[in-house]
DNA sequence: TGAGCTTTGACCATCAAGGACATTGCCCGT
DNA sequence: ACGGGCAATGTCCTTGATGGTCAAAGCTCA
């Protein structure tokens, strides 16, 4: 079923059949009716690899997504998809895990399909530079930024991690806790979100000359509830009189506070938790998490936004901060 | 940059080259060290489009995913995609919601792609009959059984809604409870699987001779935290005597049990309360939650190989069930 | 040295669609 | 009545990669 099937049937040639799939002019209303009427009939779809072929356009937009158990994440990607559904465009999406070969894996089908643009969930710049950078098409990370950097098509989109995590410990001392234990993701690289995180609470500490002595108060541990409870456990083991632990996602918060409870504690009234992403459910938990809200909306609109610029009107890479909100809770208890 | 540059860069023809990227024989080791060095050096890829129009390929898979609350969701796409990176294919996510133009448009791209086959991960029969059945080529529904619906190309892999509810059901009447509340999702189809769910608990109620009035007992809710909270109010309003709810989905389940907490009842002890899915979350929460362990990475594999099947040897539509498993927790107690 | 074989590469048609340009036919003004 | 102008339509070439055909080159062996 081709083109030239619909015009042979409809008596017209290919060119006006294709003006009419086109919704171009110079077509007689009777020609377009006919071509129309035998379209419907047989179903007939234009072979898009010709289209985009000739046309030399692609397929619209890869999403790689690192990681799944970020509780952010899909509330983020149905944004970014209904922002791009209504620019008709397809969306591949990516979802790896954190192993390296993978990454390679994916950015090869990414590159295959010849995307017009692509964003990054997840991880950092890392991931980025291994394997992705080769594909020469605008960028957007949506999570760290790529400020500084010296990738000109790649953007970014975040929430300031730094200054959020220095307002998470300033709350936390400001209501009389000095033993805080930090609950980290990987921190190799500090354009990693999380390693921004880890800064800012060192600033903090450092500003307000409270002692902080990472080898005892500061664990890592992947974005899963497993890993965190695990992680958690040892922190409770190095440090049993810590009053509050940060954790730097929601998910880790959670994992962290099973841990907690597991050792016959409470919370918050034997350590205070506070979270980082601001997921819906942290407020239909018991405690109700305190934590930092990002705005996953916000994201998702400024990076699309982003990334459609670049496309189309090939801007240079840009770098922006999202608001965040502190959000205080019931997981928090002053000393 | 085509092939044809990279031919006369490296001083060789392009059908040698084209034998190179083909990994094809009858290649001598020295031009194809040549030519490889030439693509390594420029970056070039094949142009996809024109590779797939030649041979008559289309891009892969195209998912469907309906609804983005289901914490069950994120597993099982990890894995679809995991499995689908071992045969080298892309796969194109499109996350709907639930209105009818979106879905139409999600059909409209999906088609566009002209996929080798699709994959549905939530809802029920309704969006495939509205928009998706246009489009010729083997599909799985991930979510709800396609048994006796006269769809040949459209298989299913589900858990076995009816009888796990039943199960659900018949563990609360076990331990005491006569007074079961029923927190369903959209019940408009029985091919949907929260309808089915439904269909089990009804069943468990007649086979038990005890007696449920669906329309003071029974109250459907969205998959959301926000969602259910309110429904949960209403049932609490219809029926203050409650002694267990029954939740369709572990997310409604937690938007319930916050309700429960906010009208001052405790869980268990006041209202016990069951899930469905058995996500993690579900076992670091407090109390830990009593549920339907779905079996995610089953459904991904099994759907991920009938999907494969049909596609590569033409197999014709099947349906299974994938076992699930009924895991007691601390939500409920004994009354 | 040349017949017969294998390896290698140039060339062209092909895939489905789109666009430049040519052609047709009609309307209208003079 | 005739030609200018214009809309409608068709012809033909192009897009990038592939694979078949066939020629050229290199090799073995009598």
């Amino acid at each position: 079923m081709t083109i030239k099937d619909i015009a042979r049937q409809s008596g017209y040639g290919v060119t006006t059949v294709s003006r009419v799939l086109n919704n171009q002019p110079n077509v007689s209303e009777e020609a377009r009716e006919k071509i129309l009427e035998v379209v419907r009939r047989t179903g007939f779809r234009l072979n898009s690899n010709a289209k985009r072929l000739k046309q030399q356009t692609s397929s619209g937009i890869a999403v790689v997504v690192k990681g799944t158990n970020n509780m952010l994440f899909p509330s983020i990607l149905q944004r970014v998809q209904s922002k791009l559904l209504d620019t008709g465009w397809a969306c591949m999406i990516n979802y790896i895990d954190e192993s390296a070969d993978e990454v390679e894996e994916a950015a090869r089908i990414c590159a295959e399909a010849h995307p017009l643009g692509m964003l990054f969930l997840g991880g950092g710049i890392e991931n980025f530079r291994q394997g992705f950078s080769a594909i020469p098409v605008p960028g957007v990370l949506m999570t760290g930024s790529a400020r500084d950097l010296g990738f000109d098509s790649l953007s970014s989109v975040c929430t300031d991690d730094v200054y959020a995590a220095e307002c998470v410990i300033e709350h936390l001392l400001d209501l009389g806790h000095r033993r805080i234990a930090i609950l980290s993701g990987w921190t190799g690289d500090e354009s990693n979100p999380v390693g921004l995180r880890c800064r800012g609470c060192l600033n903090a500490f450092e500003r307000r000359g409270v002692p902080f002595d990472a080898g005892r108060q500061l664990v890592t541990s992947r974005f899963s509830l497993s890993d965190s409870y695990e992680a958690m456990c040892r922190l409770l083991d190095a440090m049993p009189d810590m009053t509050a632990v940060f954790a730097a996602a929601d998910v880790m918060a959670i994992g962290a506070i099973r841990a907690i409870r597991d050792r016959g504690l409470r919370v918050p009234e034997d350590v205070s938790v506070v979270g980082f992403d601001g997921v819906e459910l942290g407020q239909y938990l018991t405690p109700k998490l305190c934590t930092v809200r990002q705005d996953s909306e916000g994201i998702a609109d400024r990076s699309v936004a982003l990334l459609m610029d670049a496309i189309r009107q090939g801007t240079t890479a840009s770098h922006e901060l999202v608001p965040f909100r502190f959000t205080p809770g019931e997981s928090v208890r002053r000393l």
